[in-house]
DNA sequence: TTGTAAGCGTTATCAA
DNA sequence: TTGATAACGCTTACAA
């Protein structure tokens, strides 16, 4: 009778045959609060129950159920990361150093793709508030300043990463970005570049935004000319990379330098190049934010701005924790990137783009 | 003085200012039930009454609890994914596949990073126990098949992905290895080749064994030797394939073709092959596992045995799904990969190797 | 249509 | 050193 009840309760449960404090307890005849107090502070409790205890707990394979600790303590340990799409080598390096972080302190991580999608954003950040998140670390797409505002105020901790999303009371952890494109473009003026062409990223991005301020600085600073057919915007995406730049190779005189603000764009540039065997760096010297793997295995191999993509991750967490165990001051850290040269660059060459 | 209470409540406990169901209700001279009630099933709810519920909940910006939800309901809307190295695009694919379907369901994803390392892969194991995780996907080391038993006995279904664990009562989708290994070997075979070398993964993962398996099997049946020297195990890290590429091209005799069963070994071999001015294809044709991007941008692109890692995602995460829904049978998918041919495989030339 | 109350599995407070 | 008990925030019989 008493199986037969049984087995109909956890069937109505979704939880089956998982152990609990209370049915160890019984085992036992201790109560609840003994075997508890036995896991999570040993030294308060006598050394033979403790044993007791221990032995009936590890032959039951019992594991505390921690929907329950977290509803009784009032806290979670588990983060909440939102990305723009995990597919991309820059955001997987960050999930990973993210994630190692976490469970370095015993937190797990939720991981949300937003996919460049402001209502896939909303969505994510309605989940980890349900959730009761520790903490939120997210590259914003910038559209849900009023949610993280409520968030903020809840008293959930937030990180921006990579993008700022404009809350005031968030830790950052960015590249320079400007400084990334500043690089990139005086490295292509000092080849002697004068006909230099961008693709960037969305405006309403701060990542797609400075990119291409630090360009234009640097070329304004060496009276360089960019006229608007050679400033393209793309979405970050490889699609867009490939039409900017089939649309830029269209031009009456095309550019000798292009510069293309992060990999996936890039992805799509160089398959734009290659359809159209236009040669890098002979007749277009190539440069690109985000040191993927295979940059340098391209021939020739890809001259990149490289952002130190599992710092930045890393830092996030930290700056993270940090705030959970009480710093108040808001930080805010910025990173520089580097400008690794291959052999996609070369000073210009006149000569002419071969045919399709 | 109630405030004053108030702000030490909270300040006691984590989650700070978060407005719940009572405070709601109380605002309202409503009972919690009808507050829960007009937000779960709406209909059972007085037009009027519902209308000021919605109102102050919006007002209040109130969340539910997830975690008290999940409590009460004996279920959680959390799923686990234990991935290798969420570094690698194998499993970024994976992982973006499996977040998007169970965010279709309103599931969230929690990731583990395991990182071939068993003890990690334990401890993600008993984390997603202890969150009560309404089912697992993962990719196996293979020595966690204990913990892997007892929690299928304690109820949590489990979907193997990529490489099978052991578990009778798992669903499990798979790449069908052999057949890969065979395509390659094949490929190579039918170019001619006659000395060819492998770079296998771990012996302990059916993806290791089987790629390895399927190589012999194919030389086998065409009769052609493949001398133990010609074989390496590594570990399916970029390392390995350098060193064991190394040891290769360190033969008297080195092999004319090349198969390297994953895309972070085929990595590292190539690092070797560019360091030692090794050409590609006239020296050595190169094949490996995994469609990666950069595996057409190389020149020449490389010849690679694809997997269809979204399917694969998608597919664990829907068979996870249908048993959550009440499915009993056990399922066993196994999909095919593909060659894609590219430049890196051609008929053996009798090129010397040029000097480093 | 709404209110009452029990209970999910823990932990923490208080008493014994 | 241990036991009794009240929460945590929510859902759901059942009663009104």
């Amino acid at each position: 009778m008493v199986s037969l009840l049984t087995i109909d309760f956890y069937q109505r449960k979704g939880w089956k045959r998982l152990v609990t404090l209370v049915e160890i307890a019984k085992k036992l005849n201790l109560n609840v609060s003994t075997v508890s107090r036995a896991l999570s502070r040993p030294d308060m409790v006598a050394e033979a129950t403790r044993e007791r205890i221990l032995e009936t707990v590890a032959s039951y394979e019992y594991r505390p159920n921690s929907i329950a600790r977290s509803l009784r303590k009032g806290k979670t340990c588990t983060l909440g990361l939102i990305v723009s799409d995990i597919q991309n080598p820059f955001y997987a390096a960050i999930v990973k150093a993210v994630e190692g972080i976490a469970s370095g302190h015993g937190y797990s991580t939720v991981v949300c793709n937003a996919d460049e999608n402001p209502q896939k954003e909303t969505e994510a950040l309605h989940l980890l508030s349900e959730m009761k998140v520790a903490g939120i670390i997210h590259g914003s797409t910038g559209a849900n300043l009023h949610i993280l505002q409520s968030l903020s105020r809840q008293g959930f901790p937030i990180v921006d990463i990579d993008r700022v999303s404009g809350l005031t009371d968030a830790d950052t952890v960015l590249v320079d970005n400007q400084a990334g494109a500043r690089l990139a473009a005086e490295h292509l003026l000092e080849l002697g570049h004068t006909r230099l062409a961008v693709i960037t990223g969305p405006q309403h991005l701060t990542t797609g935004r400075d990119r291409l301020d630090g360009f234009r600085l640097a070329l304004s600073a060496a009276k360089i000319a960019l006229p608007d057919a050679l400033v393209h915007i793309g979405d970050f995406r490889e699609g867009s990379g490939y039409e900017a730049t089939v649309r830029l190779l269209g031009l009456s005189s095309p550019p000798t330098a292009l510069f293309v603000a992060n990999n996936e764009m890039a992805a799509g540039a160089l398959t734009a190049l290659r359809e159209r065997s236009v040669l890098i760096p002979d007749a277009l010297s190539l440069i690109s934010f985000d040191d993927v793997r295979w940059a340098k295995y391209l021939e020739p191999a890809l001259t990149v701005i490289a952002q130190p993509t599992e710092q930045l991750g890393t830092l996030a967490a930290e700056l993270l924790f940090e705030r959970l165990s009480g710093r108040k001051e808001v930080v805010r850290r910025v990173l520089q990137p580097t400008l690794i040269t291959r052999g996609s660059s070369t000073p210009p060459r006149e000569i002419a783009v071969a045919d399709a």
